[in-house]
DNA sequence: CTTTAAGCGAGACGGTACGTCATGTCTTACG
DNA sequence: CGTAAGACATGACGTACCGTCTCGCTTAAAG
């Protein structure tokens, strides 16, 4: 994304249909500002002043700001992989790596604000629901390979262990704390890969 | 708490010290209208109308709405204990019910504010950092007593995996969801315990 | 002025220009509260209340308390006339009782609500001045066509002498006294006319 | 003036009378305060806070921001004397260079604002008004001297003429223009005491 | 080939909340 | 009882955004 905000000439209707210039020009800006301020400084109004539109044309797309958000970050994400290396340990450490460091880089400051603007906001909560629920879902892939595999039981609850992994990095983001350490990390996944109970006992 | 924040008569100075019945209605006030309006109903002016008080009582003792909440929710919360029933199993399960128990009744309005708060005020970010970390260690306790007991191995990095129950908490919080149902958290207690990797691998 | 602020229906905007029934609405509704309840009782929060504005509509047009009260004089204040009867004493006489008129039935309060709000404001100080120095050359008319009939010599500073007249009025409209009688302001007149240095020593 | 409000070592007490070291104090405070940051900087707290005394101690011994005011006044202005150089026009014109000398150098701040306080406050009204009447018919002292002399008809109302010079000091004053030529002053003078009546219909 | 209808920028509107300041009253602790 | 100190309820200050509105325009599609 090199271009910004900035780089308008004079944006104005081209009749009765949604401009992309206009749409372009305001996602970039609530982004840069998310990046650059917070979310203290995201407002719709900074937004339009940046992205030299108007009020109404942003109020006629996202209906709140919390549907910008969400825009802003389908747009950052992209397509998202799930690494294959043929181990499910590996896989599960790729992924936490993946979120953790894609939050680190870019998108943590648009999600977190997300999650808290889902907290004022009802229709953005039931957003935020739908999107982690299918997340947690999708995610799942990683340890239905471990079962095709016999890596893993198929009595396991898959999404509910993949909501597992994701609220750890969830709660890092939430808490400004999205520098584990890959030791960390592996430890996690062995933990609840094995299991923590002592050996001895599972062999009994 | 049966008194509500309108039984007061007359308020005024006691002389050059904090009046301990503003304190009560202020906090009363603000914990009443966060659990009537959520979050978006929430505003330090709110709070003052409620409460009969003036907005520099509330400013002079609470640098932010942030600190309020972290004051009500404190003062609910009350003390914290960690049930010891012999097993880890029952443990981690009791402290994952009564939590997601005691956010469902009372707190978890108050908390997930302070965690959207937080989200755009760097002092409250601290705050709960804090918080979570110190929660993080004291719940580790249950683990100790499993390591005591010799149920869990010792080479565990038990806030981490602490942090993963409390996370999943958090999740289930932010996004509305606190109704797992008995079986699913009993289904994960014994996941992460036992491992979800299959057994016959366990045991090779 | 027979409507008030209050029947209004529902004002809003008409666009990105100034919406006049606004305008209207706030300095009507200034000008009942000035006149109802004093300068204390001015306030911007009170304008808008009454006015049914938001005060941000009231600061996007009038920058201080003092514009708008400059404002409100103007418009009560309507064209001002010299009376032309013929004779410099009978057209002094009436423009002393004229002002004071003025002064006593409406514009009073207003006018000394300015000089007040001057006295903290220097932007105020200076478009009272301005305004002063303005009105005390324009009165001045009345003594030009005195100069003109051969009744007063040309040597004259007119407009110092105008101001003094004019003085005479504020320093009665500041200290509640706008009740002079008839005989005093002929005196005052006659005795600045003619001088009242004892006639014996004037044919010396 | 030499010492200021802050060669205080620690005020208190001296038993149930009015202690008048903190009246010296707050005097001197609100006096400088005035003299400094003029009326928009003078409040309660801000006397209190320099004064290094108890709110409740200034509202004790003076009831309001006016009664505070005319006290500084009072003390600042002294003993007021009317010059007897033996002529009239040289009183009058040492009496409105003296005046306006005066507030020019210190009096002049505090005068406008007493002034401008008392357009709100009704009971400052009132002092300020029975102060005006009570300086004019004082300084009437020097018309009274030109009576006696035979200079000035026994039928001017010595009061009235007085008001109209000191009426010029104070709109200059409330306009701040306090730097009248000396030229102006006596050209006023004369235009009063001679009148400006042409001389030819005068001898008429 | 016009009309029409929607989108556009701009920005004013009535509001609400912000965080700060001053008001005048009150109580305490001390002398 | 007078004092310094300072907390209290109240309410105005001036600013920032909110979400809605109308303006004057531009342009693609419908008649």
């Amino acid at each position: 994304m090199t271009k910004t905000a900035d780089d308008i000439t004079k944006r104005t209707s081209i009749g009765a249909q949604r401009n992309p210039a206009s749409e372009e020009a305001i996602l970039t800006a609530a982004a840069e500002i998310l990046s650059e301020g917070g979310l203290s400084a995201f407002s719709i109004e900074a937004v339009a002043r940046r992205a030299k539109a108007g009020k109404p044309t942003i109020y006629r797309w996202w209906p709140s700001k919390a549907a910008l958000l969400l825009d802003i970050y389908h747009r950052q994400k992209g397509e998202t992989f799930y690494p294959d290396t043929g181990s499910t340990r590996a896989d599960l450490v790729a992924f936490l790596e993946t979120l953790l460091g894609f939050w680190k880089t870019s998108g943590g400051e648009v999600f977190r604000s997300i999650i808290a603007e889902a907290q004022s906001d009802p229709a953005a909560l039931e957003a935020l629901r739908d999107y982690a629920v299918t997340r947690c879902r999708a995610s799942g892939l990683i340890l239905e390979r471990g079962v095709a595999r016999g890596e893993i039981g198929e009595a396991l609850d898959i999404p509910l262990v993949m909501e597992l992994f994701s609220s750890f990095c969830w709660q890092r983001l939430l808490t400004g704390r999205l520098d584990p350490s890959q030791d960390q990390i592996t430890h996690l996944v062995d933990a609840v890969l094995t299991g923590f109970a002592a050996k001895d006992r599972a062999a009994q």
